[in-house]
RNA sequence: GGCGGUGUAGCUCAGAUGGUCAGAGCAUGCGGCUCAUAUCCGCAGUGUCCGGGGUUCAAUUCCCUGCACCGCCA
């Protein structure tokens, strides 16, 4: 049986559009999940969206429409999305569904039948124009109500709450014999502070408004946002229902979230999760945040990045590629034209589009399109397998790390090897002698075979270039049926199979 | 206010029990090739490794302190 991995995005409020943040999470996941896919693994990957809440409501009523009316339409535009940045995943969830009622009331169950649910009072500062709580922390000078500036009053409702004092100690500990639970390391210590600083109880149910799950066993109440949200990951493989897919699944491998949502799923989910004695998920990994030309992104700066204009300007994959490449994973980056252009132009288009075309090329006009048989190797020729050899268990361990932007610059190690051959070797010199025809033809075979290597490893990044250039260079299985292990070795090209005169991969663009 | 972090070539960053540790990519300049999307390959640089003090035979690397920026908590 394969092994299986699960990986989580995740699951975006209905009551914001779709914008670059959300595409950057989503194709990161794509990409991890791809790539175990492509290594063999048994691969669950969950996105989907969060519907319930105050803001829902209010928006929909605002609207004219139902609550759930309003999510239909955002969710489709999710979708939408998804489709157009080739995000492969296995399921889209909505909390609004069924099934999800039903696992999160069976969270409930098993942590109200611990002993860890107690209703209490709930204290919070309420703004009567907003029909809106905030908490102390989020009110303004003066306790002023934060998003229309008038004075808020204290109030008092009635409240489910979560025992989560009492894992303080039971998360510490796993904290301390896990060190990579938390991802990337200044995060993990952020978390430890946090909760060496002592955990509060939770306040988990709400009367304030009505767009939610009902608690089970009191439903003037609806379950309040984490409660509801964080189960999702366990409502979609299969709890409470159908324990056997669940247990195949659960622990998830990672749940890749933005840095803003940390302390809900490095402290909230694991002590839901050890109340309910359901095994810890294996890793959390929190990124960072976009800038927009050195900027903040926001609403009121009108800088907000479309993701869909920006796949038409661009094109997805070099979307994808930029988003991966251009940052390590956990640090803040900025988004700049500039940036983007450099690299779409130095590593796309000069690097690898042109390595591809020149290859392909002289295949077509020396050798009449037919992939060559290799003669005896030289040292030049084991040089470049030697590069294949060594970035390949690099990528494994670049991956488990979620180092995308190193295993993207190991992968152009190949390329610019790649490039650098066929310059050593001066096919076009070869292609002038009659004797020097088998060497040609070694030649060319070990160009398009790192060409072949490439074209696999990159698929996981940029998934319709990889095909393209599967299908250009005559291969015949299914791209995606590979396994990098095993079709990542030297010599998988078919000599005799016909390549096609190269499309240019990706074009220049012009600044 | 408390606790983490960061500060290295024009730009983005990598780096080390303290002693070939001063590096990569991009940008710049020069040279080479011509198969290729005027692409590719090679060569060349420049740096008080944030400031100040200390430990040491030796510190960019350790300690203290100051400044700047950022994160988490309050």
């Amino acid at each position: 049986m394969k092994q299986t991995f699960y990986v989580t995005t995740p699951i975006y409020y209905v009551n914001d559009v779709p914008h670059i943040g959300h595409a950057y999470t989503t194709v990161a996941a794509d990409a991890l999940a791809r790539y175990k896919r492509l290594s063999g693994y048994d691969c669950f990957f969950l996105t989907g969206t969060d519907e319930h809440g105050q803001k829902v409501e209010k928006a929909a009523e605002a609207a004219g429409q139902t609550p759930l009316a309003l999510a239909d339409q955002v969710v489709e535009r999710y979708k939408e999305l998804w489709k157009i940045l080739h995000i492969s995943a296995d399921d889209f969830i909505r909390t609004t569904e069924q099934r999800h009622y039903q696992a999160v009331a069976a969270l409930y169950q098993k942590v109200w039948d611990k002993g860890d649910i107690y209703l209490g009072d709930y204290e919070d500062w309420y703004c009567t124009p907003c029909e809106t709580f905030w908490t102390q922390t989020q009110l303004a000078n003066g306790n002023r109500c934060p998003e229309c500036g008038r004075p808020t009053e204290k109030l008092k409702e009635k409240s489910y709450f979560f025992r989560m004092s009492k894992y303080q100690d039971a998360l510490l500990r796993h904290l301390e014999e896990t060190p990579d639970f938390i991802q990337p390391p200044g995060r993990y210590n952020e978390i430890v502070s946090f909760v060496k600083g002592g955990l509060r109880d939770l306040s988990i149910s709400r009367t304030t408004f009505k767009w939610g799950i009902p608690v089970p066993n009191d439903p003037a109440h609806v379950i309040y946002v984490w409660f509801d949200a964080l189960t999702n990951y366990i409502t979609a493989i299969g709890f409470p229902g159908d324990q056997k897919r669940f247990e195949r699944y659960w622990p998830a491998n990672c749940h890749i979230i933005g840095k803003d949502i940390l302390r809900f799923h490095a402290v909230y989910w694991p002590t839901f999760l050890m109340s309910a004695g359901i095994p810890l998920p294996r890793k959390v990994f929190a990124h960072g945040w976009w800038t927009v030309e050195g900027q903040k992104m926001s609403k009121s700066l009108h800088n907000v990045v479309d993701p869909y204009q920006l796949v038409q300007e661009y094109g997805v994959d070099p979307i994808r590629y930029f988003l991966l490449r251009e940052v390590p994973f956990g640090a803040d980056g900025d988004f700049s034209r500039a940036a983007m252009v450099n690299r779409i132009n130095s590593d796309l288009a000069n690097d690898l589009g042109n390595l591809f075309s020149r290859a392909l090329s002289m295949v077509v006009k020396y050798r009449a399109g037919l992939i060559p048989t290799p003669s005896d190797l030289q040292p030049v020729d084991r040089g470049l397998e030697e590069v294949s050899k060594k970035i390949l268990p690099q990528l494994a361990k670049q991956l488990d790390d979620l180092a995308f932007n190193k295993a993207l610059t190991s992968i152009w190690e190949l390329v610019n090897a790649g490039n650098k051959y066929i310059d050593e070797t001066a096919p076009w010199a070869l292609a002038k002698a009659e004797k020097d025809q088998p060497r040609l033809g070694t030649v060319l075979y070990q160009a398009l075979e790192a060409l072949r290597i490439i074209a696999l490893l990159i698929a996981a990044f940029m998934p319709t270039t990889a095909e393209k250039m599967w299908s250009q260079l005559g291969m015949e299985g299914n791209l995606w049926e590979q396994n990098i292990g095993e079709n990542g070795k030297w010599g998988g090209l078919k000599p005799g199979s016909k390549v096609a005169k190269p499309l240019p991969l990706f074009p220049r663009i012009e600044a």
